[in-house]
DNA sequence: ATTTCCCTCCCCAGAAATGGCGAGGCCGAA
DNA sequence: TTCGGCCTCGCCATTTCTGGGGAGGGAAAT
């Protein structure tokens, strides 16, 4: 890591509104020398937030027609940990395709690096880097920068969080063991007389936990709160 | 990040086995003087994994009494993105008071840092890195080292997740637009009913969607479908 | 010591989901 | 071109879930 990356970090953690992420995605473009860089919350339920160097007319054009959910980046990193390169996505199937042709004619680039980010909620985002190049030395400038590229989008995911949590998302209580164990066996798919077996006790008992989870967590129906359960990780399938 | 560091992550890119990552954490404990270096999944169905420094005895007591349930640690870094100093969290209660006590007289050290990590299908483990030591020079440590430890976990979690996923955790084969839709949906709380016309098609239709996803999922039923969904990144909550 | 959770149990009736039967049209791949 | 997958619709019977009542004991926190 070198000292002109350290100061930019050093200016991300700094950052006290969305205007300097957006700056710091100018600055790290500029230092990188990229076409552009990008990060994005990629979420559903709640607003969407980015800060990245594409020009407003693909992102218009990108959200209007809801790529994200054909967009092989996206769909590719959700799968994955360590970062990826655009290169081994799948980019068979028609859609992809021309998808991938509209995206190089709006510019941005042959040659991408994104890296998957998870936070806690269910929250997942995208860091990512993209350029015109050949493919050896998009592939030399990757494996340098790569370690670089990890911090800054972890600290930017950072700061994005504390920006976006000022509403805060949290779960208001927390469960109980109880209704914990419920969510868990309902999510590994029992259904409640077997999951009330399960845990030795009556099947109305069970409904109670159930139903004191659901309205912990805010959800319309069983199935709602062991999405959120899981989507905020209070129960692991 | 210092040479002797890059080293440390060359060593551990190059991995091969679960061995090397136990050797790592010591080769990590000794570079870093530290009390010791843990690496865990934090998963109740797949089977457990960790790499540390730790006894026999204090591990084995740890899994014997479940204390991931009420280990302030792990139930903190869930909620949180950044990494957490154990002096942040919430040690009132009275399960988290005498497992302090009992974690310290095992030898775990009064101060500690961990990084919360999550890996694609609700992943999630915890690199830690504790040691006995007075406040203000752990925490010289902790800012020191920050950057450097958000790379080991990175490449350590990258690791345990290659000689994890030998057991193939992927879903065989992919849902369909429609079905996609109808887990979203079903997953955002709404009913058959409602999501049917949220989509605009019969009831029927719907439930033919949901019924072809939850073979495809080898799901027991709706709700388990729907968790199998979100835990492989499927669809997004 | 009082309140506030948490755990446990029971009954009932209406609403919703499930499982299985059937059918037709469209599109892309082999 | 034929096969498989996707999208769309209907009906019926059974099981399951949901939402509303209550009720008691225990542990923990303020």
């Amino acid at each position: 890591m070198d000292g002109k990356l350290e100061i930019l970090i050093a200016k991300l953690q700094e950052a006290s509104s969305k205007a300097d992420l957006q700056n710091a995605v100018f600055l790290l473009r500029d230092h990188y020398d990229v076409d552009h860089v990008v990060y994005h919350s990629v979420n559903q339920s709640r607003e969407p937030y980015a800060a990245l160097t594409y020009g407003e007319d693909w992102v218009g054009r990108y959200l209007e027609k809801d790529y994200a959910r054909i967009d092989p980046v996206v769909q590719g990193c959700y799968q994955k940990f360590r970062p990826v390169d655009w290169k081994q996505l799948d980019w068979s199937g028609k859609a992809a395709r021309s998808f991938l042709g509209e995206a190089i004619s709006a510019g941005v680039g042959n040659q991408g690096l994104s890296v998957p980010i998870r936070g806690p909620n269910g929250q997942f985002a995208l860091f990512t880097v993209s350029a015109k190049a050949a493919d050896d030395s998009w592939q030399r400038f990757t494996s340098d920068h790569l370690s670089d590229l990890l911090l800054v989008s972890h600290f930017m995911n950072q700061k994005a969080l504390e920006f976006d949590d000022a509403e805060d998302r949290t779960i208001s209580r927390q469960l109980s063991p109880r209704e914990v164990d419920a969510l868990s066996l309902l999510a590994n798919g029992q259904s409640r007389g077997q999951a009330s077996e399960t845990l030795g006790i009556s099947e109305h008992t069970l409904r109670v936990y159930i139903e004191a989870a659901r309205l912990k967590l805010g959800a319309q129906n069983t199935t709602h709160a062991v999405a959120l359960a899981l989507s905020h990780g209070l129960i692991i399938l």
